[in-house]
DNA sequence: CTTCTAATTTAGAATAATTATAAAAAAATA
DNA sequence: TATTTTTTTATAATTATTCTAAATTAGAAG
């Protein structure tokens, strides 16, 4: 979803009614330069701090996963603690930063080509992620 | 840890105690050909089927964890609902089956060398893994 | 603009995975 | 064997997430 999307359209056209709860979210997701990684519970701060009525946690978690279900959203590969999601669906890559526990963007054309030489038989690939860690130096 | 290891030797000269629910841990981890992929829940249901007196939840919690630190187990990324652990501490990748849920290894020499042509400034990588998904065909 | 229906929100309960606690048991040491 | 330290254990506590059912709201129809 772009940042300068008219989300009441937007959500409409998908048929998701567009209730306040839902244009908020879009907000604190979409208004925004960089692409955006989150957990629930870090998303719950950022609506708080920006919303004087506050969002019910329910809410919060329904929305996310009809966002992620409707392709505007994609779960993080983690086994971390919570879980992460990130506002940029394209296919690509993460580093995780060990010391800030932050995620970054790797796009796929800054890795170079990844040839599987082993294949399963009757299994075909859905996907392939790369995760970096990194360390401070 | 090895197939043939003298599991209470080995683990006396690690510095744990060899109890014994962690000599049968042990031989649930270690005694097989191939390596084992786990969840906690796993590994308490096979713990339960080859013993006769029952091993506490904490301490299977206590004990995957301790053989963790000591690097006879890894962790493995994935965002799933439970936390996997390997019994193989080489480096490798993974595949993972969507519809079994099941953990495949996929050996270094089996993926063509990756490079990460983007570099965070005041960072260094301290690993790469690859996670592919499979389906039917 | 009001009425109706279905979708959505909400608070709080339920569940599941994991961690903490503190007493009892077992292992190592003297 | 006595003593100290570690480990196990059952249970409670915690955390993330999902469920539930009642109240509210959005959109459609009149």
């Amino acid at each position: 979803m772009s940042k300068n999307c008219n989300f009441i359209e937007k959500l409409r056209e998908t048929g998701l009614r567009p209730t306040k709860q839902r244009v908020k979210i879009c907000e604190v997701l979409y208004k925004r330069e960089k692409t955006f990684h989150f957990t629930i519970n870090e998303l719950v701060k950022k609506i708080s701090e920006e919303n004087n009525e506050k969002i019910s946690l329910a809410t919060v978690y329904n929305t996310v996963h009809a966002f992620k279900k409707k392709g505007y959203l994609k779960e993080i590969t983690l086994n971390n603690d919570s879980t992460y999601f990130d506002t940029n669906t394209s296919h690509h890559h993460h580093f995780y930063d060990n010391s800030t526990k932050e995620l970054i963007d790797l796009n796929d054309e800054d890795v170079e080509k990844i040839q599987i030489k082993k294949t399963l038989p009757g299994k075909k690939i859905s996907s392939v992620e790369i995760l970096v860690k990194v360390d401070n130096e």
